[in-house]
DNA sequence: AGTAATCCCTGGCAGC
DNA sequence: TGCTGCCAGGGATTAC
């Protein structure tokens, strides 16, 4: 489940393996994960292009190309990593050790479903079982058609996340707040697992309704966000099921985590177990005592 | 328009 | 042991 700290951590990987690498051929296998355009125009039109930069904006990554503009989001389960020729590839990628998979360098597999193959001889190979990810590629002039892209809300390490922006955000909003948090066209980026953590961190009770919330909890809200971003990127990400960096490596950010996945054990702050209900169709992580359901 | 529910998909796991 | 059924979750789509 990568979110802004995983993809951040991608794009870093990335930018200093397939920068500057030009596109020689590009195997698309499974056609679902690509909505526009159709596979065989997208591998037509990658061909031959260069990679000259990659950007992130919220869960997405922005690969700028000679002529294009390559959008990708991973979905649940997408992994980007960088195939080495001189490598020799790891076949433990898909053995599962204390319930984490160990990976490095893989081959193609049932998976793989986009390789880009470079003119050194090197790849980048993406990789998505539950096959929620999307690609797509718009003539760099046409690029404003990317509305999914240019809806999102704030970008919470940017200069542009600003107190007062984030609270022109909440305007005319009935909802809860864990279900807002996970809104990509509020505060872009936050998944599940740090919409938990920066609830926790304000002390917020994720079913609260957010015409609730008095300033002072959103104001904490505001700093909780990129503070649980920035921890996350700080320790490469978080890791849980599908994730890895560009090199195949897994973060370690599981092992900070507060609240998400920590169901029966001990809050760090006041030794409350640790309560997991659902919230918009999605696991919530609370401490029901440092996060009270009403406010004092 | 804003919100809630449904669906997509596979691997892992509980239960029998 | 092997089968079945359920669950996880981002976001597009549909329904209201």
């Amino acid at each position: 489940m990568p979110e802004l700290p995983e993809v951040e951590t991608i794009r870093l990987g990335l930018l200093g393996r397939v920068c500057n690498k030009r596109i020689e051929r590009v195997e698309i296998r499974c056609h679902r994960i690509i909505l526009r355009p159709q596979p065989r125009e997208m591998a037509a039109a990658l061909g031959g292009q260069m990679i000259r930069d990659i950007q992130r904006r919220g869960k997405f990554l922005l690969f700028q190309l000679d002529d294009y503009r390559l959008l990708v989001h991973l979905g649940m389960s997408g992994q980007l990593t960088y195939w080495d020729q001189t490598q020799r590839d790891d076949q433990r990628f898909f053995t599962t050790v204390t319930g984490l998979q160990q990976a490095r360098q893989h081959a193609v597999d049932k998976h793989t479903h986009v390789s880009l193959y470079f003119d050194d001889g090197n790849a980048m190979h993406y990789r998505d079982i539950r096959q929620f990810g999307k690609w797509r590629l718009y003539r760099t002039e046409a690029f404003d058609e990317a509305r999914e892209f240019l809806q999102l809300g704030l970008e919470p390490l940017d200069k542009g996340y600003t107190l007062s922006r984030f609270m022109e955000s909440f305007r005319g909003r009935k909802l809860r707040i864990k279900s807002l948090l996970l809104n990509q066209n509020f505060v872009a980026g936050v998944g599940n697992i740090y919409a938990d953590e920066a609830l926790f961190e304000a002390g917020i009770h994720p079913e609260r309704f957010v015409h609730s919330l008095s300033i002072e909890e959103k104001q904490r809200l505001f700093r909780a966000i990129p503070k649980v971003l920035r921890r996350g990127l700080k320790h490469g990400g978080t890791s849980f099921q599908n994730y890895f960096n560009a090199d195949g490596e897994a973060g370690t950010n599981q092992e900070t985590l507060r609240v998400y996945g920590r169901e029966g054990g001990k809050c760090h702050r006041c030794r409350t177990p640790i309560v997991r209900i659902v919230v918009s169709q999605r696991g919530t992580h609370f401490c029901q005592r440092c996060q009270p359901a009403k406010r004092k």
